[in-house]
RNA sequence: GGUCGCGUAGCUCAGCUGGAUAGAGCAUCUGCCUUCUAAGCAGACGGUCAUAGGUUCGAAUCCUAUCGCGAUCACCA
């Protein structure tokens, strides 16, 4: 489908180098604005570059032409160098017809092998997930849909962070304080669970460094003296080594936690195509290091570490292997990317969902995979998103400040249900059909007041204010898609092109906006923003309800114009659903 | 201190590759529920786009400097 803009620039073309001999290669376009009259604007101030005239007469030269030559311009007039074009009601309901006979509007389909991957979450298995995850997830899985929809092949995936000397502290405190203790005879869920004993450590740990300091020993010694401490070190030396009881104990306490995360990944609304796990990916890693180092890539320190010299690329020296030859957080990502590639060979690009405390991190995982050689590396793109605070500052475990992504929703879902309990609309539904209802808002607003903001943007989340029901928020555009609903219950939507001839100005403004919506897409998947989606659709959601309110849409004498009104308001339906899926939120039939 | 990001209405945020008089929501105030769901609609009030320069027909948007806030600069992940 061509858009007007295109028809009329291929239009003007021609015009312009007939009467003028120069080429313009695009035009510029805009929306009028409302202070206007007319639809389609040509701002011709920026074809002044090519042609040196009087832009004023320019335009009305361009509008004759247009007005005779053009079936969809039937008026226009001229602002300074604005030109504004009247197009025919008709367009739009040509438009119209051909917005609601295509399959799935907007969407593109995938047309070739190539693949995306998407990675997000990427959790410690020492706790549980909190409101940062929860910012990750939303952005990662709604960037994964947006990138689908905009035509591309996606697979969602995250590395888990299943090594290393965090895990070991959690089983050195299990096996102290509560051996025997599984989910199942705690009532726990096994992510929970595993998180009480990293904080049980930390606790115990405190009190044998004050033991060992009123006992005359200096803080920074006590820290590296105290017995826990140098009994999770054991642990993660004998776990490299591969010990078979600590591997074992590794393992089980690993898929308590994997199993508490599934949870809530599926209360969140959120899935994966696959996983990786560090434990797997570093050795990979190490290798690249041996190749880097033979490639004189990287270099040896006396003391055996490697590293990397970024300072001709503006950067500074970056430490690749320590000096007893483990792995760092850097060896491992290089593994995890490379790893990565190795299944998918089709792969065009990898997105990795990231808070934006790691931006200098993936500058030198970029620059890294570049100077080894892999030509995919200009294609990774870190999605960097801003912290989430609360007022009482950042959310620190130690200081029990952090809020727990199974608890928030679950008292979003008690706020979307206590108001809905007192709007009261929702008598004859069943127990098990409101539960899920106050899931749906009370999640809905969760997401869409998160994603609805910038990525880069830090985020201020008071959990008493900040979700509110009405205005620019998920359950309002929830809400108006339930209203269209009911509409449409009383009547059967026909699927005939309509041949109505006049629109009234709301109707317009409504089509005009879903016109927009590929573009927008598009848009949105090439700057990786839900946030485009979530302001486009509520938009279109306040662009409705004025005509709702305003405009009758069944009864009446026309029965034309009810059919072509129920058909918009299908439409608005169908464009409203699928921005919100894309945003992963669901939308409910009645509310 | 070096590097990166942010700064738009009292608050939360839009503002696409520069375009016309900078837009929404919340809050405050005024109207509108016997007609398809009032979580709504119609309207009022509210701005030195952090500051100062520059680029040009034209700047919230691009460039430079300054100020403020945040992140980062580990043999942690």
């Amino acid at each position: 489908m061509q858009s007007l803009a295109q028809q009329i620039s291929e239009a003007l073309k021609p015009f312009l180098k007939e009467t003028f001999d120069v080429t313009i290669p695009q035009f510029e376009f805009q929306a009028t604005r409302k202070e206007f009259e007319g639809d389609l604007t040509l701002v011709v101030f920026s074809l002044l570059r090519f042609i040196k005239t009087n832009p004023v007469e320019l335009s009305n030269q361009l509008g004759d032409f247009l007005k005779t030559h053009n079936e969809w311009v039937t008026d226009y007039n001229v602002v300074k160098g604005f030109l504004n074009l009247c197009i025919a009601d008709a367009y739009y309901v040509k438009v119209m017809n051909e917005i609601s006979a295509s399959q799935n509007y907007g969407h593109i389909k995938p047309d070739s092998k190539s693949v995306y991957l998407v990675e997000y979450s990427s959790p410690n298995t020492n706790k549980p997930l909190h409101l940062g995850h929860i910012r990750n997830n939303f952005l990662g899985y709604a960037v994964a849909q947006i990138l689908e929809a905009s035509g591309k092949n996606v697979l969602k995936t995250q590395i888990i962070n299943d090594r290393g000397i965090h895990i070991c502290k959690s089983m050195v405190a299990w096996k102290h304080f509560g051996v025997g203790e599984t989910p199942d005879t705690s009532g726990l869920k096994g992510d929970k669970l595993v998180g009480n004993y990293y904080v049980r450590f930390d606790q115990e740990y405190k009190k044998e460094i004050d033991s060992l300091i009123s006992k005359g020993m200096e803080i920074e010694e006590a820290k590296v003296q105290a017995p826990l401490f140098l009994e999770a070190q054991q642990m993660l030396r004998a776990w490299e080594a591969g010990d078979a009881e600590v591997v074992t104990l590794w393992e089980k306490m690993n898929n308590w936690v994997y199993k508490g995360f599934e949870t809530t990944y599926s209360n969140l609304g959120v899935s994966f195509d696959s996983y990786y796990y560090e434990s797997k990916t570093y050795l990979l890693g190490k290798e690249l290091i041996e190749q880097g180092l033979e490639q004189s890539i990287f270099y040896k320190k006396d003391d055996g570490s490697v590293w990397v010299d970024l300072t001709e690329e503006g950067l500074d020296e970056k430490l690749l292997l320590r000096s007893d030859g483990t792995a760092v957080y850097m060896t491992q990502d290089l593994g995890t990317a490379l790893q990565r590639f190795k299944d998918n060979p089709t792969m065009d690009g990898m997105v990795y969902t990231v808070g934006n405390e790691q931006d200098y991190h993936f500058k030198v995982l970029f620059l890294i995979l570049k100077k080894l050689g892999y030509s995919w590396a200009d294609s990774l793109y870190h999605l960097s998103y801003g912290m989430v605070d609360l007022p009482e500052g950042k959310m620190k475990s130690r200081e029990g400040t952090v809020v727990d992504a199974d608890d928030l929703m679950e008292e979003m879902t008690a706020t979307a249900a206590s108001l809905s309990e007192e709007l009261g609309k929702l008598e004859g539904m069943s127990n098990d059909d409101k539960q899920l209802l106050y899931r749906t808002i009370g999640l809905g607003a969760l997401k869409y007041f998160i994603l609805k903001v910038d990525p880069k943007k830090s985020i201020l989340f008071d959990p008493k204010t900040s979700i509110d029901f009405a205005g620019n928020t998920g359950p309002f555009i929830q809400y108006t898609y339930a209203r269209i609903q009911s509409i449409l219950r009383s009547k059967a939507v026909s699927s005939q092109s309509h041949k109505i001839v006049e629109i009234n100005p709301k109707e317009k403004e409504i089509i005009k906006q879903l016109l927009s919506y590929p573009e927008i897409i598009q848009q949105a998947a090439k700057q990786y923003s839900p946030a485009l989606i979530a302001n486009y659709t509520y938009d279109l959601v306040k662009l409705f309800n004025s005509f709702y309110q305003n405009v009758p849409i069944l009864g009446g004498d026309d029965k034309e114009l009810e059919t072509f009104r129920l058909s918009l308001c299908s439409e608005v339906a169908k464009v409203i659903q699928s921005g919100l899926g894309l945003l992963g939120m669901e939308v409910p039939e009645r509310m």
